[in-house]
DNA sequence: GGAAGCATGTAAAGTGTTACATGATTTT
DNA sequence: AAAATCATGTAACACTTTACATGCTTCC
C-alpha cells in the first residue's frame, strides 16, 4: 500500500470538491467519521506529506485578510485514488467496542444487573439510529442532487446498522430478563 | 474512569481464570479479538502497572525449568471490575472501516467498477461470517457447561452482524448492477 | 462588543503494533 | 531432530488525541 487509508480519505476528499484542511474535517465530522474520524493534527501533516510526494498541489488562496491554502488533486493523486478503490488488497478494519466488552464479561454481575447492563447497551444503539436518521442521513441525501450517490448509501448502511443493533439487544433483553427461565429465548406462551 | 478498557479486558480475563500474560493474549485471540484486541507488547506492561496500583496479585508458578507467573484479582481489582461493568459512562467505540471508506468514495469509479467493489465487500463480509460460525461460536459455546454465557451472546452478535451486513451488500449489489435503471430498488416484476 | 465560526498549524502525551530476543517443553 | 507451543519481556516505530497558539471575519 502506497498511502494509509488516511491519506486516501483526504485525496477523496480533495477529489470531492472540499478543498481546505478545516473543510476537509468539518466534512469527515459530517459523514465518514462513523467509520473513519480524523483531526486537524493528522489532517494538516497528512496535507503537506502529500503534497510534498506529488499527490495533490496547494494554492495559497486567503480571503481578505484570513490566510486559506486550497489543494486539488494532481493527475498522480487521481490515479492513486482510483487504484486504491480498485485494490483487491483486504481492507483494514478495526472495531473498538467497549460495550461489546462489558457484554462479553456480564456473567459477573447478578443477572439484575446483566440484564440493566443489556438495556443500556440497547439504549445507546437506539441514539447512535437516531444520531443517523435526524443528522447524518439528511445531510447525505443533499448529495443525490449533483449526482453523488454513494455517501447516502453509507450513511444508510450505518443507519441500518445501529437500527439492526438495537433490536437484537432489544430481543437478548427481553431474554435475560430476571424471572425468564428459559436459556434459549422462551416462545411458550 | 480509573483505567483504560485494556486493562478491564485483562481484569475481566484474570476473573473467569486466564492467569498468565500468555493465556490472556491466546483467550483475547479467539474470543474478543473482534471487538477488542491485544498484544503482549501490551498484556505484560499492563500486568505489571495492574499490580504496582493493587488491583492484582502476580505468583511466580513455574512449570518445571519453565518460568510463569500467575496472577489473580484482588479485592480491589474485582471492585473496580464490577463498577465498570455498572458504569452508565459511554463506552469508546471506535470504528475503522477502509470498506466503507472505499464505498463512501465510489462515485468516482464507472459503474461497473463501482459494482466490483460493492461485490467485494459483500465477499469479505461473508468470509468474516463464516469465521464466526466455523471458529469463534464452536469455541464460546464450551462455556456454557459451565454456567458462562455472555461470551457466546457476544459472538452470536458478531456472527449475526456479519450475516446481516453480507446480506445488506448484497441487496446493495443488485441494485447497483450496470442495468439497472432505478434510483431506489427496481420493484418491477 | 462579544461569541461563533473560519483557518492553519505545533507540541506533548498517550496508545498501539511490529519486530526482536531468549529459552524451556511438548508434539510430530 | 525439527517444529510448534508455552512463556516473558523490551525497543523502536507508527499513529492518534488533546491541548495549545494565533488571528481574521461574520453574526448577534
Amino acid at each position: 500500500m502506497r498511502l494509509k487509508p488516511s491519506a486516501y480519505l483526504i485525496l477523496g476528499m480533495l477529489r470531492g470538491g472540499v478543498g481546505t484542511g478545516y473543510a476537509i474535517k468539518r466534512a469527515v465530522d459530517q459523514s465518514t467519521r462513523f467509520f473513519w474520524a480524523t483531526s486537524f493534527a493528522q489532517v494538516y501533516p497528512e496535507l503537506a506529506h502529500l503534497e510534498g510526494q506529488g499527490y495533490i498541489i496547494g494554492e495559497d488562496d486567503p480571503q481578505g485578510g484570513r490566510p486559506r491554502r486550497t489543494y486539488r488533486l494532481t493527475e498522480s493523486g487521481d490515479h492513486a485514488l482510483e487504484e486504491w478503490l480498485q485494490s483487491t488488497r483486504l481492507p483494514t478494519f478495526e472495531f473498538r467496542d467497549e460495550g461489546l466488552l462489558r457484554l462479553f464479561f456480564a456473567d459477573v454481575l447478578s443477572p439484575e444487573d446483566a440484564a440493566a447492563l443489556v438495556g443500556r447497551l440497547r439504549e445507546q444503539a437506539q441514539e447512535a439510529d437516531r444520531v443517523f436518521r435526524e443528522e447524518v442521513l439528511p445531510l447525505a441525501e443533499t448529495g443525490l442532487e449533483q449526482g453523488i450517490r454513494f455517501p447516502l448509501v453509507a450513511a444508510r448502511l450505518g443507519a441500518d446498522y445501529y437500527s439492526w443493533r438495537a433490536s437484537w439487544l432489544a430481543q437478548l433483553e427481553a431474554e435475560v430478563q430476571p424471572g425468564v427461565k428459559a436459556e434459549r429465548s422462551s416462545r411458550a406462551p
